[in-house]
DNA sequence: TTAGTGTGTTCTGTATACAGAAAATCGACC
DNA sequence: GGTCGATTTTCTGTATACAGAACACACTAA
């Protein structure tokens, strides 16, 4: 395998295994979700290319990706894509759109009584109150993806899994508005338990119930900070932790 | 322009306008959803590019798009690409994500009430109990997503309508299961009725279980044929009409 | 016959080459 | 000095070229 390009930069390398235009795309939405690509600067292909040291063939396809997924858009003429800025009305949205889909993962999870998940599930929500005392702001985020994660595959329907994923890349990079904010974290597991509660019963009705209501205390936390800090909406002012390749 | 390639096929064609990719896109997308391009046939990119009329290039990022909306899947080892079948689970699951997605369309449309809405949408509720009366399969099928397009519009959420764009392709291959089933079409004309006034009125809780039920009624539909005809449940058995280019 | 092995073929992924579109630059003219 | 037009530059989209992975097949040996 050659070396990285020289002029690579530092933070935004490529993963191993999978093919380019994969690496590549996940290197490019690594690079969003922590800020290093920020709303505002042009970026050509070539340069991107140059920094993550392959050709613009993958650039090429993993941009569509991006655009199809909203994370970035074209410069009006032919001049290079920038990354989407994530607007508090976007952010509105999103959580609209997630809280739905929270709230069916729930009651399909439920919709009989499921004692095998209590155990898997508490220990994601013992890992979850742990980072939240003790960890990065990236493990926090990670920790509460990971239990939301939990919660679709327990609803046994890849397309809803599917579905929602563009939203948690979306979510993840509004997260980043977080930092450091573990002020109502203990509440954020509070509720994750409860809505296992329910999800271990099997009472779909309140499972439903709870997600929605989450969702929406969420999305409150989360748009009060963006509207506070509102002149520069942008991740790109949170430069958090990125993931550990 | 270059004439289109000899061994063009009649039916797949490409569009005029937008970027190349993007009318490769289109063109396999209509081609699956009309049956021309079945599940069980092995394609190399090669023969779809010569049956199009185009380079490898388009088709490849084409097939990059097809694969992430689950239109289609790699053969085992890199022996071409496949359509996915369309079985009954998947439309069972298609159908539980769009009813909540619905549902958030037809709340969120119904936020206040919108009496500007009335008329268009009574224009589209007309169309559509024409063309149920005379029309084809295809315009049927047309002018109920041109009804549920129209709610998601008043929703005024551009991420819930990119959100359910993929699931409204699937859902446009699934209806081909139809075909002719004029049956129940008039309850279908009749629940968008009660949906638009609901959201005319402002009544967001009835829009939002009044959207949910035509949904959850639509599913039952679908899925009795899909499970009569379960031998073979590809839409390729129903070779319909497809979209004029 | 059957397991193993080398070779040819097919097909994909990635890089490079090429052509055209749009912006930027620069100079002429008012 | 400002505006219009031609030229250059930049950048993208598409086609082609190339290399490597995986299968298929044939041939050998037990």
């Amino acid at each position: 395998m050659p070396p990285a390009a020289p002029n690579a930069s530092r933070l935004m390398v490529l993963h191993a295994t999978p093919d380019l235009v994969e690496r590549t795309y996940e290197a490019l939405l690594d690079a969003i979700v922590c800020g290093e690509l920020a709303p505002g600067e042009r970026h050509t292909q070539e340069s991107l290319a140059d920094r993550l040291g392959v050709s613009r063939q993958p650039i090429l396809q993993a941009l569509l990706l991006l655009k199809r997924e909203g994370l970035i858009k074209d410069e009006p003429g032919r001049r290079g894509v920038e990354v989407q800025a994530l607007t508090p009305a976007f952010v509105q949205h999103l959580y609209l759109v997630r809280g739905a889909l929270d709230a069916l993962a729930a009651r399909s999870a439920a919709y009989r009584p499921r004692p095998e998940l209590r155990e898997p599930g508490m220990a994601l929500i013992r890992a979850g109150r742990a980072s939240s005392r003790a960890g990065t702001t990236l493990a926090m985020i990670d920790a509460d993806l990971a239990f939301h994660r939990f919660i679709y595959e327990a609803a046994h329907n890849p397309l809803l899994t599917d579905t929602a994923r563009i939203h948690w890349l979306h979510t993840r990079r509004a997260m980043g508005v977080y930092l450091g904010q573990t002020v109502s974290v203990r509440t954020v597991w509070t509720e994750h338990q409860a809505i296992l509660s329910a999800v271990v019963r099997g009472e779909a009705r309140m499972a439903e119930r709870l997600a929605r209501e989450h969702c929406e205390a969420s999305a409150q936390i989360i748009l009060r900070h963006l509207f506070e800090k509102s002149p520069s909406p942008s991740a790109a002012t949170h430069p958090i932790h990125r993931r550990r390749l």
